[in-house]
DNA sequence: ATAATTTTTTGACTTTTGTCAAAAGTTGGG
DNA sequence: CCCAACTTTTGACAAAAGTCAAAAAATTAT
């Protein structure tokens, strides 16, 4: 019988593997020693426009958000990401083409970063590996598609109150100018909206 | 050594799958042995409101819209596919859960469809063929970004200008009725933003 | 605690986009 | 070739959201 094997700050990434597929303990050996955990004070740029991204992050603690700035020069943010959540920037880290976004974070954060070699050496020697990569990137490609059908399908108003609905606990975290761009509309915008209410 | 086997409207599916990572022979006569060609009328709904999606389709030859109904009735375009594109409503087909979105030819349509549950027999049967699919997501996944971000950081008229440089062909294919949903920006706004020019 | 900085709100005004209704243009069968 | 159905454009007006500037409130550092 295999050894249980607690990596301590890998624990919730792993459990998130293994309710996706069997994860074995030589792809979590594999992980470990393909990844690096990192402690990064806030406000710290992962990610600059024009750099290539590297590099996948899981979050274990802390709080990121992945913006760019429009022609104006104003910062456009377009995801917030927390706890056991995956954070990229995906044109740049899929095409290997230089980023148009920043990645920042927005508290103290503990991270697992995994260089983009790394796991494309783990997708090619454990294919299994693929399933769940699969899966989770079948996750995040819903999220997506709900954000953009939101931003076409409803007014300020109506994405605001969606927002708050699904996903109160942002309100905690992240500052209304943050969320004021994350939803396409300008801060005295949401403002008037919040106060309406 | 092995037969070459073409299979006429799998080739360029095949060639997809090839282009990313090597097919077997044995994996070819398992896509074709669990999928079925099929031929559809223009204006044909391959999924409706509330119904369960259980069917992926590769487009070999036509175009297929996916819409929802706003608040008021009327038809928002999501996505607009074409051949050699995969057609599915993300939500419900990754999640099983009744769709809120509408799946309806635009032309007649040639199409290779494949039912979840043998599409999933295939993930676990074929490791590698996850390799594929994943890379696929992630293309698709990579798309919906780019349209999200156009949403929120361009005007209508910008985002009309992007759309006929990235894709001037859409325009011979769609109406201009359906395309202004697509933008997120009502028929008569678009008509005006083409005057203007 | 206080000053400095950052975030949020408010007011006045402008611009963008939407709505409704009708006209003009286009397309495809019979 | 012509009619019916559908698509696109136009006009007048209304509503939604943005901009700029300043005040108020909250947070952070000293």
């Amino acid at each position: 019988m295999s050894e249980i094997i607690t990596y301590g700050d890998y624990q919730n990434l792993f459990n998130l593997f293994k309710s996706i597929y069997p994860l074995s303990n030589e792809l979590k050996v594999a992980i470990v020693n393909n990844s690096e955990v990192i402690e990064v004070n806030k406000k710290v740029k992962l990610l600059s426009v024009g750099e290539r991204s590297h590099t996948i992050y899981f979050v274990v603690k802390g709080a990121a958000r992945v913006y760019y700035l429009n022609k104006e020069g104003k910062e456009t943010n377009t995801w917030f990401l927390f706890e056991n959540e995956l954070l990229i920037s995906v044109y740049s880290f899929y095409t290997g083409n230089p980023s148009f976004e920043y990645i920042e974070t927005l508290e103290d954060c503990k991270l697992i970063a995994v260089k983009r070699e790394k796991l494309d050496e783990m997708y090619l020697k454990y294919m299994e590996f693929n399933f769940s990569g699969r899966k989770l990137t079948e996750f995040y490609h819903m999220r997506n598609e709900i954000q953009a059908n939101d931003l076409r399908m409803y007014s300020a108003k109506e994405r605001y109150e969606h927002l708050v609905e699904r996903n109160p606990a942002l309100f905690q975290r992240v500052s209304l100018g943050h969320i004021a761009s994350y939803l396409g509309i300008s801060q005295e915008t949401l403002s008037r909206i919040r106060k309406q209410k």
